[in-house]
DNA sequence: CTGAAAGCGCTAACAG
DNA sequence: CTGTTAGCGCTTTCAG
């Protein structure tokens, strides 16, 4: 292993004007920099982390907690992960992989051994166990997610409740009076997840508003489920015309109950979702939606982070507008 | 922040002996043993990471490569990435987050830079540009997947060639004779990534094997796609009478697409699908399938590389044998 | 602008 | 069975 001693030899300075040059805390003249830079690259120099971490006290890592349970929609977990790791590198910070599964006994591990610099978690809940550790250690974090009493933390999200407003001011606009919002599986909603209840508010906020009549209804995420609810739908608001939905996996299946139901989109019945840009995109018709924006939450958060570790101050709260894109399934 | 040396003077013993307390690598009588686990557990020490990492050379991180590519399916990469984590834990080890994105580099940084112990690449193509540095680092790695030539490599996956063979061989002796395989994206096979070259293979060996018609159909991954593949299909071969799939995103859409077509699920029309589980179970009407076993692929390539950080030896090569499962939509 | 040297907190010989 | 001690490779004062 080529350490940065044998760098300082061929090179023919000393190790701390190695270091110097790499990390760019003091000024080094050009010839010597330039000499270093030589040096390391000849000699496939890489500074051995452990060492790094050991004197410097930062580790250059952070950690995701990401969300295993039922409920959350796998793919945006996805994004978010990859945009974080992404984001990390251009930092040049590597990220830890955490399941919820650890808990908070898994956060204050990593940060008491510090293994990390920062913390990252996901799927926050309203009142989250793991708000107290975040709220007493010394490490940055970020929330993706509002938990009810956000005070003394830093969050992001997107801007469910407005989310849920713009989906049914939205119908309202194209001259709707009968709307319903098909939720997130009955599940999230009682685990206090906060965007659920958010885009609910939201809606029935714009709903009030607008002087229209209808309300959130929880589902499950199963073509069975979305069946069902087409029916109930149906048979206590047949006269219905507008539909907001915010439970990806059954957003095709709720189209084609819909349509076997007799109610063509958007002939019959418009159809406003809240998901992934792709997937309104591919669906069959193309669907008016609000995107998830989870590329933009993962490079966020570590944003934020990046500002925090810098001693920067940042918002307590970023709340992510809403974009709604039309496409085909409402008129 | 409470270190080794401040748990010795609290237990009255040298930090060697807490040292050795923690790693169990000699024996201690068992009273020093209570006294110093008592001191940790009140103190609360933590061992410092990267203060052990270098003394050690250790740092109990595992690599972890994920794919980002388009024609992956994301809940299968997801499943696995939580396996390997949750069995890293077991065996008091970590996991680093890389992508596909950062390549060979990627791995050669986390190696060289002694952040982590070991490797695990998922999504390997026939030939990779990895393997060359997998094989000349002394850092032990798993490949989730079966590149071209695996020697001198240590490589699980499912046998996809025995899945597409079980599948074939469950149409014949369901009597069919005329099939199709309608198989991953071109852009998969194009990129020559192994299994579904080798799902094709198994497929083709058993429709010869058993005296069928029928040939491997790649697809892309979108209901338009399905149904246009449906149409060709039934055109060419309008005596088909059993289908395998392999290609999650359209497994439903492709039945939809059938029944649109006049042949019923599995009355006209015999579907059997390589799949998870959980897919399958779910379908409508729910499949006859072979699992991807996601977490098997994750747990088992963690036990691999412990295997082998401990000096064991380890087969070269595991494949896991498909089970098919019955379910509905065959007769 | 550069060097020398003192640790960072832990592990693993070595010594008893 | 336990203690002493010499590093692991790097960063960062302190000195010049």
């Amino acid at each position: 292993m080529v350490k940065i001693t044998d760098v300082a030899r061929h090179a023919g300075v000393s190790p701390s004007t190695v270091s110097y040059v790499l990390s760019g805390k003091r000024s080094i003249s050009a010839r010597t920099r330039e000499r270093v830079l030589a040096s390391i690259s000849e000699l496939g120099y890489r500074p051995h982390a452990g060492a790094r971490a050991l004197a410097s006290s930062r580790s250059n890592v952070l950690a995701l907690m990401i969300p295993l349970r039922s409920g959350i929609h796998v793919p945006v977990v996805m994004r978010i992960a990859t945009a974080v790791v992404t984001a990390a590198r251009r930092h040049d910070h590597d990220v830890l992989l955490l399941t919820q599964e650890e808990g908070v006994d898994g956060l204050r591990r990593v940060a008491d051994s510090a293994l990390v610099d920062a913390l990252i978690v996901m799927d926050v809940q309203m009142r989250d166990p793991r708000l107290p550790l975040l709220r007493e250690l010394d490490l940055p974090s970020v929330l993706i997610g509002f938990p009810a009493e956000p005070a003394g933390l830093t969050c992001i999200d997107l801007d469910f409740r407005a989310a849920g407003e713009a989906c049914a001011a939205r119908l309202a606009a194209l001259g709707h009076r009968s709307v319903a919002l098909v939720g997130s599986p009955p599940e999230v909603y009682a685990r206090q997840t906060g965007y659920a209840q958010r885009v609910a508010e939201g809606f029935t906020a714009a709903v009030r508003a607008h002087g229209m009549t209808g309300e959130p209804h929880p589902c499950e995420s199963s073509p069975e489920a979305a069946r069902a609810l087409v029916d109930r739908l149906l048979a206590g608001q047949p006269d219905l015309t507008g539909v907001v939905v915010h439970n990806e996996p059954i957003v095709e299946p709720l189209v084609r109950a819909f349509r076997a139901a007799g109610r063509r989109v958007p002939e019959d019945l418009a159809v406003v979702a809240i998901c992934p840009e792709e997937q309104a995109e591919h669906a069959d018709p193309p669907l008016s939606s609000v995107a998830i924006p989870a590329e933009e939450l993962g490079r966020r958060s570590v944003e934020l982070l990046m500002s925090k570790l810098g001693g920067e101050p940042v918002p307590p709260a970023t709340l992510l507008p809403p974009r709604l894109t039309v496409r085909a399934s409402d008129r």
